[in-house]
DNA sequence: TACAGAAAAATTGGATTCAATATTCAATTC
DNA sequence: GAATTGAATATTGAATCCAATTTTTCTGTA
């Protein structure tokens, strides 16, 4: 085990990810190479090493000579993500569910009921995943199960928190139940199709929630 | 439209990556930067910055103060990222087929015909994909198209060019024709279905030739 | 000879400096 | 007054320089 120490580089990636992931940079921020350098107490070599990985990630956009900013993503694109999940994800429910074992259930609605209780929107997002994930967990695909973290972290961030979960925390709690329930029974074709539709139901809903506060935004624009 | 201005770094970036990608710069090849730097009449910084771009597309492992080496793949891994593939594919195939016109046929066929006839391996590879690509145009998934193309490019430089096709190309070529066969026979499940088989199976003869080919390693490195 | 430890060399990480490009804004022209 | 040009400023791109870490080599000892 080779313990990766830390270099500069690799904390203002971290750093960075965090930020724009979490909305505190939302997209089309400017990222100024001299500005972030200040910030960190750092010089702008790190700085430029980090926008690098980023953009190869796929969260900053670069433009020569003109400067960085964080990427956004059209509502196309967003779809498209979305319907890449479900198409992944049902893919590894079907693998796991003859593999999930009593305990795995447990654990699953341990995080159910945290997600009932706990009204912080940030930490939400974040048992969502979890609950996801532990399902997946046993098709012991590894590769699959970051790509597919990668897409969900990717997209939620271009939803300002406020709107995340409006009006549909209760539904998607509901859901969850439900998919647990179609796992427990065995029902494999039944639980992927339930899966499939939770997420693309959950794209569209953020979708023209979206769609909404962008005319919002243009009508006060025009205003 | 905004043309993007090259830089240093980025020239860099795509000469690395079609190395690794062409296999010319093996997996574990180790990659310094003053010897690179030379190579390219250019100074450190911008290989650095190359470096930690490629690092985030995968195709470079860095450790911080030893060094960079082109990044390896298990047999593990090149398994589930063949899955990965099947699984987009079949999607963008099913999405595709119903849009597929007789234009897009005839280009098909014609890229089929330039694989029959011409012998030289590395172009086969890039009409292959080019044929794959053929067919899944039409279903409108830019992001999906890039990953699974990034997927199919990744796992292919793993193969040392000699054993890449070596008894599969005319299995590969049937293969081929009748998967347009059932797409101009408008049977998406049969057509879908055969290109999953197409692509796993692809994957399990190149896995058992790379196994081979590990064995026959390993026993020139005990003799 | 085999091994442990220290000095030397090689290599990477990061800061500073210089060069190239883009942006801003005032002066000028129509 | 609006558009345009060009100098001044700001910002990025890349080379050089210095510091930190790792690897190699050398040396002495059992």
């Amino acid at each position: 085990m080779t313990l990766h120490r830390v270099t500069t580089t690799g904390r203002v990636v971290d750093l960075l990810r965090e930020q724009i992931l979490s909305g505190a940079l939302p997209e089309a921020t400017l990222l100024r190479q001299e500005k972030l350098a200040a910030e960190f107490g750092v010089s702008r070599v790190p700085i430029r090493e980090a926008l690098h990985q980023l953009e190869a990630e796929g969260l900053v956009t670069m433009q020569s000579h003109k400067g960085a900013v964080v990427s956004s993503l059209s509502i196309d694109d967003l779809e498209e993500v979305y319907e890449i999940r479900a198409r992944l994800e049902t893919w590894l429910l079907e693998q796991s569910m003859p593999l999930l074992a009593e305990q795995r259930y447990r654990k699953a609605e341990a995080l159910l009921a945290q997600m009932v209780e706990d009204r912080r929107d940030e930490l939400w997002s974040n048992l969502n995943w979890d609950f996801h994930a532990t399902l997946y967990e046993p098709a012991n695909r590894p590769q699959t199960l970051a790509l597919v973290r990668k897409l969900y972290l990717n997209a939620y961030r271009h939803f300002p928190l406020p709107i995340r979960l409006t009006g549909s925390r209760e539904k998607m709690n509901r859901e969850h139940q439900v998919l647990l329930d179609l796992c427990r029974q065995g029902d494999v074709a039944r639980a992927s199709a339930h899966l499939e539709q939770h997420i693309l139901m959950g794209a569209r809903h953020l979708i023209s929630r979206l769609k909404a506060l962008r005319r919002q935004e243009g009508d006060a624009g025009r205003a």
